[in-house]
DNA sequence: GTCGTCTATGGAAACGGTTCCATAGGCGGC
DNA sequence: GCCGCCTATGGAACCGTTTCCATAGACGAC
């Protein structure tokens, strides 16, 4: 049943008894070839379980039927839902799907995308960490139909200069830090993944800025933690945060990774989630959802995403213009928002912040 | 900056003044080649911003540098770890990775093997869904190096007949619930991915099973829970357990998905974790640990374990043997676990099972 | 019957590299 | 001073496929 080395197209083709080309056209159904002689080939294709080389063909028609695919890391489940989304709607039209991470570091990102080309992707869908127009010229310069995914680079005016399949990562925070002012909170926080690798992160945080200066409130400067961050950098962030003066009842987290460990962070810092800090995420993980209490949250179609991200490359491989498509997001309630305690304003109030015990309660290990 | 059309080795080696094929040399440092026309070569290479093109590489000398990786899903974080140790491990040896996923179908698995194959990678690293030896013959039928990582298949005699990287899941759960069962819990129940689509979870209930029949109690029928599961499935699958006259104290879970789940459900079906029922995952995904209560399991290093499949997968391309590496797992304490209650067990306690209201406490949506 | 057209097919060139073979020149040993 | 070997390089074959061109034969129109 296996064969111990793959068979050629030659050998396909002295089977049948017919000429290479004919092959090829029954393989590609490019040209007219007779129902009797298309059948013989067949047969002999699945005698000799041939299957074309990638190689060859890709290297004469230049047609890889393979898509390239960067994102920052694997390791937060929206990404690799989105990668889902992209495998399946690629494989639906044949294509293999080359996978590559840059790890957050701008620096190997615009290399990872060369070698992707190398390879002879006929499209790129991808995350960047950087869109800075030089950036976006740059992948744009290597001359590959690209799309990027869940990027937010700053608006330009005129026609789309390039595709782009993304939520409205501002609006959405904006919408959030509302829902925050509404449950009476004033001292909101925001904490963000480093904005030096994450474009979203910045445009949340604009997001979170634009909703407290409308309702006269001050914004606070986000905190950033590295995308490599351990628990202890979370701690830290947190602790920071819960001992100033004026302590934040509420914080607003770029993504649900983050989001899940500043619940876990609060924890262990004896403050009780929702009672003396609200917390909402972005993402929408299924993972999120379940933990008790739930992960308030923006959530975004990933899968559809990726989905639509393919959609569009390919509308591009085809010819078409760039077009760039806003998903819908969602807010999703959740048990890690309350309203603001009435005595949580110390103005308010007129009481001190109290300072609370730093580790009290730190869970088993 | 940037080229609108590829530079071929061709137009470099013109523009070196010197033969393609002595360019190549430079590139592959293969022959011997003088100092100061490799340095002209350089010169021309990045004047050009030459990149050889993979595929006119791989039709001659058949290295196409990639090697192909086929997981059951990327949506379980411990696989997308896992990846991000073997992108890692092959990037940094010039190797790209092509990644398919089966979504843990049996029916798809060789078709997908077949084309990252006909893609031309050198080398495979497979989880498979089903590890029967005449689908591990199918697949060494392909003639391309492959290792197993996370399979556990049935342990053979002789020399191994291919390579495979994994923990020892049987040992494991046997060790897991051993400490149930030192914890006084006699009704233990198993809760595992479908057996046709994972050996792991087969083994996984194996080990259960031998531990039971160790300490001279029941062992549980499996339940099993498909790997597309949505919450109502858990939910019906636990109410089904609970609702059991003797109901169980306690649940070990063929992963920590199935065990964030299952606390979810108990939760929403009015049961207390650990207080009514203790719950052991397995995977020792960063997320469970930190949920509260964060989640007894079993550890198993995803990354290393990528990293290991990648270099025993080198050593069978170096033309090495076929090496199975056993890798250390760790069973990690958590808050879901508890000493059984002295009143849980109705035959000791004499009293008989109270039924709970089923739906009591649901999270909000 | 001749011509033109159309279909089915054979055969060869081409894609962009790598690899092998041939060879020119330099150099040391005798 | 000749021979042989070694180094550096040129040039061509080759990998497996697609694509283009040529052609044989069938067939309809006149």
């Amino acid at each position: 049943m296996s064969r111990r080395k793959k068979a050629t197209i030659r050998e396909v083709a002295q089977a049948a008894g017919v000429a290479v080309g004919t092959v090829s056209r029954v393989l590609n159904g490019s040209g007219a070839v007779a129902p009797q002689t298309a059948t013989r080939v067949r047969e002999a294709i699945a005698v000799l379980g041939f299957m074309p080389d990638a190689a060859g063909r890709s290297l004469r028609s230049g047609a890889s039927r393979a898509i390239g695919v960067l994102v920052p890391t694997l390791s937060n489940p929206i990404f690799a839902r989105s990668l889902e989304g992209i495998e399946r709607a690629a494989a639906q039209r044949g294509f293999s799907t080359i996978i590559a991470s840059s790890g957050y570091a701008p620096a190997r990102e615009l290399d990872v995308v060369a070698t992707l080309v190398a390879r002879g992707v006929e499209g790129l869908v991808l995350t960047l960490t950087d869109t800075r127009p030089d950036r976006i010229a740059a992948v744009a310069g290597q001359g590959v139909p690209f799309v990027l995914a869940y990027n937010q680079p700053e608006p330009n005016a005129g026609p789309p200069a390039f595709a782009l399949a993304t939520v409205d990562s501002r609006a959405a925070l904006l919408e959030a830090t509302a829902r925050l002012i509404a449950l009476g909170h004033r001292r909101i926080a925001f904490l963000g993944g480093a904005f030096a690798s994450s474009d979203r992160s910045r445009a949340r945080y604009e997001g979170y800025r634009a909703a407290m200066t409308a309702a006269g409130l001050p914004a606070w400067d986000a905190v950033e933690i590295p995308f490599d961050a351990q628990d202890e950098a979370y701690e830290a962030a947190l602790g920071d945060l819960i001992g100033r003066l004026a302590a934040p009842t509420a914080l607003i987290c770029s993504n649900d990774l983050l989001g899940l460990h500043a619940v876990a962070a609060a924890r262990r810092h004896g403050l009780a989630v929702p009672g003396d800090l609200s917390v909402v995420g972005f993402d929408g993980m299924p993972m999120a959802r379940i933990a008790e209490p739930s992960l308030a949250t923006v959530a975004q179609p990933a899968r559809r995403m990726g989905e639509a991200a393919v959609d569009l490359l390919f509308g591009l491989i085809a010819g078409g213009p760039p077009r760039q498509l806003i998903l819908p997001h969602t807010f999703l309630e959740g048990g890690t928002l309350a309203a603001a305690r009435a005595d949580a304003d110390p103005l308010r109030a007129g009481s001190a912040h109290v300072l609370r015990p730093t580790k009290p309660n730190r869970s088993p290990r």
